[in-house]
DNA sequence: CAGGCGTGGGT
DNA sequence: TACCCAAGCCT
């Protein structure tokens, strides 16, 4: 096996050099900030999530606060971010921690993983970040870097194996584990991207596993592509802008203008009904959930 | 477990 | 210009 600090050494001090400034890593974020920003963060470009972000802490400070308003109002005010189940779910876990942890953020992974829209990653992510807890924290990033680092591969395997989190946990040093996890999401984020690495920029570089092999190109399964044009999701995400931006009852002829296919626009119509995105009102006629 | 789920910026 | 893909989760 090789010796983490070679890795980690290098990795922190860089760290300690480049690091953003992201308000929700200062040391008056809540952890509550830190929930909020790690559910907007999947799947989500920091750039899009500032923004956002800073409204919802203005707007509901407080797991509380977030609790008392309409999950309709959650969606809402989540904006074009993307993937509006996540202002749900945000809806879920400020009303779960409200109703069972007191209105304080779990500092615990195994509640937090039991909340809404937490998965391995946000659990330990918000476990680590906000309270300091020693995690293997497993994103994207983080696969990347030790993909290339330690196994000489371009990209992680499409789903997370157990090698992979056997190697994250080697890494983790005994103190300041939290520090670590950030400073490798950061390197992957910044200089071990996925289309074109910086390699020249990169504090390992004399270290990685896959430079030293030369960088050879991927050789495993296709990655997923998506395709989105003509989707349900395309779908779904215009007639939801429709609901968010009027305040109150929609109705139907104003869904029907902005999708041609009557047939899609129907299927798509139902699933954000039986997702709690959207409400039927009688007269034909709907809105985001109060 | 593969597929569904938004959106917009970088290359 | 067309992809590619960005701090995943749920079913």
């Amino acid at each position: 096996m090789y010796e983490p600090n070679r890795l980690r050494e290098p990795i922190l001090d860089w760290y300690s050099e480049n690091a953003r400034d992201l308000p929700w890593r200062r040391t008056d974020a809540t952890p509550w900030g830190v929930l909020v920003s790690e559910i907007m963060l999947q799947q989500t470009p920091v750039a899009r999530v500032l923004p956002i972000w800073t409204m919802w802490m203005v707007r509901w400070p407080t797991p509380a606060d977030l609790a008392a308003e309409s999950s309709g109002e959650a969606v809402r005010h989540w904006g074009r971010l993307g993937y509006p189940r996540r202002a749900l779910r945000l809806h879920g876990c400020a009303q779960a921690i409200v109703a069972d942890h007191g209105g304080e953020v779990p500092s615990d992974y195994t509640t937090l993983r039991s909340l809404p829209g937490i998965g391995d990653y946000t659990a330990a992510a918000v476990a680590s970040f906000a309270y300091g807890k020693s995690h293997a924290v497993l994103d994207t990033n983080v696969r990347r870097v030790l993909a290339r680092a330690v196994s000489a591969e371009e990209f992680p395997p499409n789903a997370t194996t157990s090698a992979e989190r056997r190697i994250a946990e080697a890494l983790i040093p005994p103190v300041g584990a939290a520090r670590w996890a950030v400073a490798v999401m950061e390197l992957g984020a910044l200089v071990c991207t996925a289309r074109a690495p910086r390699c020249a920029d990169c504090p390992i570089k004399a270290r990685c596993a896959w430079h030293l092999a030369g960088k050879p190109a991927y050789d495993g399964p296709a990655r997923k592509g998506q395709t989105y044009e003509g989707t349900d999701r395309q779908c779904r995400g215009r007639l939801l802008a429709v609901l968010r931006q009027a305040h109150g009852a929609v109705p139907k002829a104003a869904l029907d203008v902005v999708w041609h296919d009557s047939v899609q626009r129907e299927r798509a119509l139902d699933g954000l009904i039986s997702d709690g995105l959207a409400e039927a009102l009688d007269g034909d006629s709907y809105r985001l959930p109060v």
